[in-house]
RNA sequence: GGGCUCGUAGUGAAGUGGUUAUCACGCCUCCCUGUCACGGAGGAGAUCGCCGGUUCGAACCCGGUCGAGCCCGCCA
């Protein structure tokens, strides 16, 4: 019977048997410790018996082993107890030494990523590293959760799609017998779809962007969350993502506190309503502030979105930012037109430490004018497969409804606070890579 | 697609023209009875990304090439 590192406390006194990996090797001679790894943490083992230690003589961090001894409670111990008098079965000899170290925390440094991700596979048992994985499951659980709460159903969308495409991002072909096809940018026109048929819908799944940006904020695939729902309003859309990322932050902090702290991050200041600034309120704030005219430009510089994250701490108690008021003549063809003012779309977009992790907006529920923005904005052939299921939803019946996609690598990123989207992305993909 | 920067033991770095290429971590051997970034002594490990050129002499200068990073454009 197998003991977890997190169920110590309850054996106290008794023999049990810990399966794991050797973690740390510190051998005092007389006295020697060893560290055990699981799913669940880190054992540490006394050891004092010869014959015993020998058996560990060559053998690399990573080597599994399966540990049997009598736990004893002792302070001076990491977790307040220890195996002691071992016995000690090599179930996996590892004699290669790791291309990359476990036992202490990993530089981050830019130019040394690629080293990070080439050796990814042992890397992440490193417990820091790890970590960031640790939050991210958690940042998907809480999501979950919150969507569940607030009756959406979760689906799952096709990735394989037909030529047509929502425009805007470059999308990858390939070959499908004969065919071809092309990998989803988005759930986008499903999701839409189904709000049809469910009212309230979320995907967490993989979307595939073929630009060619080399920055540290660009993949070629990312983890998309995906939301749409129906009968709501631009506002209802802003009070959702403030409650959403609100509870994300609470979950992750909830269960990853220390873990957080050992990676400097600090827990996010985020209001019940996430502030909403317009596009050209930023624009001008900006330009006051920096000298720098972005004024009349029809998106936000990357270092404006920084500048108006460290504006929005600073002075509006959020380090979140709604933008709003965006120019209608570049608006994807299913966004919905500002009721009031026919100039602006009905978007926003959300920055969250100086990155943009959220586009959403209202869509166009109308089915003449959808049609008609279809023709116009992007040139599009209403009877081409891509496009012809949409407007078939829009044409038996649609809510006015609105939706947003958010990035989950850039969430996780901002979350932990690292420098480049990569670092948060279990086996990145960007233009220059492909393995492992 | 444009611009800038960088490739030196397994890992991270120092070395800006002079002949045995330096340091830290890791690894190996030995010592060490409370370690937890253990400590101490010793040792192995690098055709300085690759190709060519300049030079008496190149890790260092020049050209090319391959690889990587950052910024911009674009996006989540």
């Amino acid at each position: 019977m197998r003991t977890l590192a997190k169920d110590l406390e309850k054996h106290v006194g008794k023999t049990i048997t810990i399966e794991g990996w050797l973690h740390k090797k510190r051998l005092l001679g007389g006295l020697n410790f060893i560290n055990v790894r699981d799913r669940s943490g880190l054992t540490q083992v006394l050891v004092q018996d010869k014959n015993e230690i020998e058996k560990l003589r060559g053998l690399q961090i990573g080597s599994v082993l399966s540990v049997k001894g009598e736990l004893i409670s002792d302070k001076r111990a990491p977790g307040g107890a220890e195996i002691h008098d071992p016995e000690i079965e090599v179930l996996v000899p590892v004699t290669d030494e790791p291309p990359i170290e476990i036992d202490k925390p990993l530089q981050h440094k830019s130019e040394n990523l690629d080293t990070l991700f080439e050796h990814r596979v042992v890397g992440l048992r490193n417990l820091q590293e790890r970590a960031v994985f640790d939050v991210q499951a958690t940042i998907c659980s809480s999501l979950r959760s919150f969507f569940e709460g607030r009756e959406f159903t979760e689906i799952h969308t096709p990735k394989f799609l037909a030529e047509a495409t929502e425009g805007g991002a470059e999308v990858f072909t390939l070959d499908y017998f004969g065919k071809t096809a092309t990998l989803a940018q988005s759930p986008q026109f499903y999701k839409q779809m189904m709000v049809g048929a469910f009212e309230r819908v979320y995907e967490i799944a993989p979307v595939y962007r073929a630009e060619p940006s080399a920055t540290s904020r660009h993949m070629t695939e990312y983890t998309s969350i995906d939301a749409e729902l129906g009968f709501i309003d631009l506002e209802d859309l802003e009070q959702l993502l403030s409650d959403l990322l609100g509870r994300v932050v609470d979950g992750v902090w909830d269960k990853h506190e220390i873990q957080l702290k050992k990676w400097n991050a600090t827990k996010p200041l985020l209001p019940p309503k996430i502030p909403v600034l317009s596009l050209e309120e930023i624009h001008e704030k900006y330009s006051k502030a920096t000298g720098e005219n972005s004024v009349g430009e029809k998106d936000l510089r990357p270092d404006e979105e920084r500048w108006i994250c460290d504006y929005a701490k600073k002075n509006l108690k959020s380090e979140a930012v709604f933008v709003s008021e965006w120019p209608a003549d570049e608006m994807k063809f299913y966004h919905k037109k500002n009721d009031k003012d026919p100039k602006l779309a009905d978007r926003i977009d959300l920055l969250f430490r100086g990155v943009e992790i959220t586009t959403g907006s209202m869509r166009e529920n109308k089915y003449e004018i959808v049609l008609k923005q279809l023709k116009e904005l992007a040139k599009g052939d209403p009877t081409d497969p891509g496009f012809a299921p949409l407007l078939s939803a829009m044409k038996y019946g649609m809510p006015p409804h609105g939706g947003f996609g958010m990035g989950l690598e850039r969430l996780t990123q901002k979350i932990v606070g690292l420098s480049n989207v990569k670092e948060a992305t279990l086996f990145p993909r960007d233009i220059n890579r492909l393995t492992p």
